[in-house]
DNA sequence: AGCATATTTGTAATTAAATTACAATAAGTC
DNA sequence: GACTTATTGTAATTTAATTACAAATATGCT
C-alpha cells in the first residue's frame, strides 16, 4: 500500500508527537525525501528518535527506508492522500481524486482478479451458442458496452436491461448458452432471480459480481473484482469502471482464443463504420 | 528522465569501474536500493568512493540521494512497459496488459483535460433545464452511464442512443436545454447533425469528443480527452473508460455545486434500491 | 622506449547521519 | 495523590557516506 495512504490510515494509531511527524510529511512529502532526519525532526518540532519511531511503525527499517517507500508513492504520480472528494473541493481537486481514486481502484483490481477464473470465463464463451448480458441500473450501462464488443465477434448476442425481457431470455436459454449477469454488490433480487432461471435451464451463467454475495451463490463461474466500495459518493463509479475493464479483457481474451484470422471481421466490422463518418483529413481517400 | 534509462544512455562516458557498477545496478536495481554503498560496492568489486562518483556523475547528490531517483524509476517505469496485447499473450499477460494500458490512459487524460472547461460544462449543467445524452455505438454505454448518474440527481434527464429519436429531442431542444453528444472521434456523422439541429434550437451542446473534429466544432463547448488511440484492437476500449470518467467527474462536480442539503437526496434514492436488494448480513435490520 | 602528465581507482581519515540506550517527563489509573 | 504505563527527549554509540590524499594505471609526447 502507499506509504502516504498508510499514514492516513494508521494516524489513529499514532502518538501525539508522531501526529505532528505526520502532519509535516503530508503537507510536503516532497521536501521530506529531501530531508536529514534531523531537518525533519526540526520542522515537526519533535526529536529525531520520534521521528525515527515514526518511521518504524509504518513497518519500514528506519528513516532512510521510509524515504525510500515515500519516493515510491511520490512517484506513482499520487499527490492526493485522501482520494475522497470533499465539499470544499474545487474543479482541480475533485478532477485530480476522481481520476485517482479510479486509477487506484483498477490497480487494487489487477492485483485481486483471479486470471483462471478468467480464463475459464472466456472458454466458455468461445463455445457458447449464444451470450447474453444482464445488467440492472448502473451495471446495464456495461452490459451494454459488453454487448457492442460481443458484438463485432459476429456471435449471437443480447443484452437487456428490462427484467421482464431478461426474464423471458433466461426460460428461454437452453445448454451452450451462457448468461452474464453484472451487479457490483451482487444482490440485486431480479438479477438473482434471473440468474438461477438461466442455470435451471441449462445456461452456463457467469457473475461479474461480488465474491460473497447471493448471485455469486447462483452462478456457475464468478469473476470478482475486488474494488474498494465507493462510500462517500452515493453513486457506483470506480467499481463499474474496472468491470468495463474486465468485459474489455473478455472480448481480448475471446479474439486471442479465436486466432488471427477471425481478427480480420472485427477489421471489417470497423471498416463498415467509415461510410458513416466524416474522414480524416489525412486518411487515404 | 528516468534514472535506469539515464544509465544506460551515459554508458558511454563511464570509466571501467563506473561501468562494472552501472552493470550491478541494472540486473538488480530491486536489490541496490536496499543495499548499502558498501555493499554495492563489494557486489560490483570496486571501491566505495567509485560507487559514490558513479552517482554524482547521473547529477544526483550523493549515494542516498541515487537511490531515492532509482527508487522512483522502478516505481512507475517498469510496470507500463509494452502495453500492446500480442497473439501469443497468455491470460495473465493480456489481463496486466489491458489494467496497464487503460491505467496509462486515464493517467494520459487526467494530464490532458482542461478544467476550465470542466468547470464551464459543470455550470452549465448545473443551471440546465434538461439534460440529454447522446451517443450511438459504444459511446451509447457511456450516455446510458451518464443517464444513470444525473437521474438520482431529480433532474429532468433523457438519454437516446437512436438516432431518430436524437433527432427529435434535438429538434424539441429549447433555451436552458444542455445537450451532451459523445463521440471518441467525433467523425460521426450523425450526431455532428444532432449536436447542430441542437444548437440551431438554442440548447448548449456539450461535445465529449476530440478537439479537432467535425462534432466538436458543431458544439458550444467541447471536453476533450486525449487518449492515445487503442490501435492494435478493432475496438475502442481506453478511450471509453476516460469517459466514463469524465462523467463521473461532471456528475461530481455538479453535486458539489448544489450543496449538501442536495446530498441528502442522492442518499434518498440510493437508499430506495434497498428493498430490491437482499440485505447484508452484517447491516442493520 | 621512456618520461611526464592526466586520469582513474583505492585506502584511510573525516564527517555526517541514523540508531540505540537510557533518563525524564507526561498521561492515565486506582 | 501516589503508582504505573506510555511517551518523549538527551546523549552516546554505531553505522554509513563522503572527502582528502596517495597509488596505480593509462595516455601523450619527444
Amino acid at each position: 500500500m502507499n506509504v502516504l495512504e498508510k499514514i492516513v490510515n494508521s494516524v489513529a494509531n499514532f502518538s501525539k508527537s508522531e501526529r505532528k511527524v505526520a502532519e509535516v510529511i503530508l503537507a510536503n512529502p516532497q521536501t521530506t525525501i529531501h530531508s536529514s532526519i534531523a531537518a525533519l525532526a526540526k520542522m515537526a518540532d519533535v526529536s529525531e528518535p520520534t521521528v525515527n519511531r515514526f518511521c518504524r511503525r509504518l513497518d519500514t527499517k528506519g528513516f532512510p527506508d521510509f524515504k525510500l517507500h515515500l519516493a515510491q508513492s511520490l512517484a506513482n504520480g499520487t499527490p492526493y492522500v485522501n482520494r475522497h472528494v470533499e465539499e470544499e473541493d474545487g474543479p482541480e481537486a475533485y478532477t485530480a481524486k476522481i481520476f485517482e481514486s479510479t486509477m487506484a481502484a483498477l490497480d487494487s483490481a489487477r492485483h485481486n482478479v483471479d486470471i483462471n477464473a478468467i480464463n475459464r470465463a472466456v472458454d466458455v464463451l468461445t463455445q457458447a451458442k449464444k451470450i447474453s448480458f444482464f445488467g440492472l441500473g448502473a451495471s446495464a450501462s456495461v452490459a451494454h458496452d459488453a454487448q457492442n464488443k460481443f458484438f463485432r465477434f459476429n456471435v449471437p448476442v443480447v443484452c437487456f436491461d428490462d427484467i421482464v425481457m431478461q426474464r423471458m431470455s433466461a426460460i428461454n436459454s437452453a445448454e451452450g448458452d451462457v448468461v452474464v449477469c453484472i451487479s457490483h454488490t451482487g444482490r440485486t433480487k431480479n438479477l438473482c432471480d434471473i440468474a438461477a432461471i438461466a442455470r435451471e435451464n441449462d445456461a452456463t451463467v457467469i457473475g461479474v459480481t461480488a465474491y460473497d454475495s447471493p448471485l455469486a451463490r447462483e452462478c456457475t463461474l464468478v469473476l470478482s473484482l475486488d474494488v474498494p466500495e465507493d462510500t462517500d459518493m452515493y453513486m457506483p463509479m470506480a467499481s463499474r469502471v474496472a468491470q468495463l475493464v474486465l468485459i474489455d479483457i473478455l472480448a481480448t481474451g475471446f479474439t486471442l482464443r479465436r486466432g488471427s484470422k477471425f481478427r480480420e471481421n472485427l477489421k471489417k466490422v470497423k471498416d463498415s463504420l467509415r461510410g458513416s463518418r466524416f474522414e480524416k483529413k489525412d486518411s487515404p481517400a
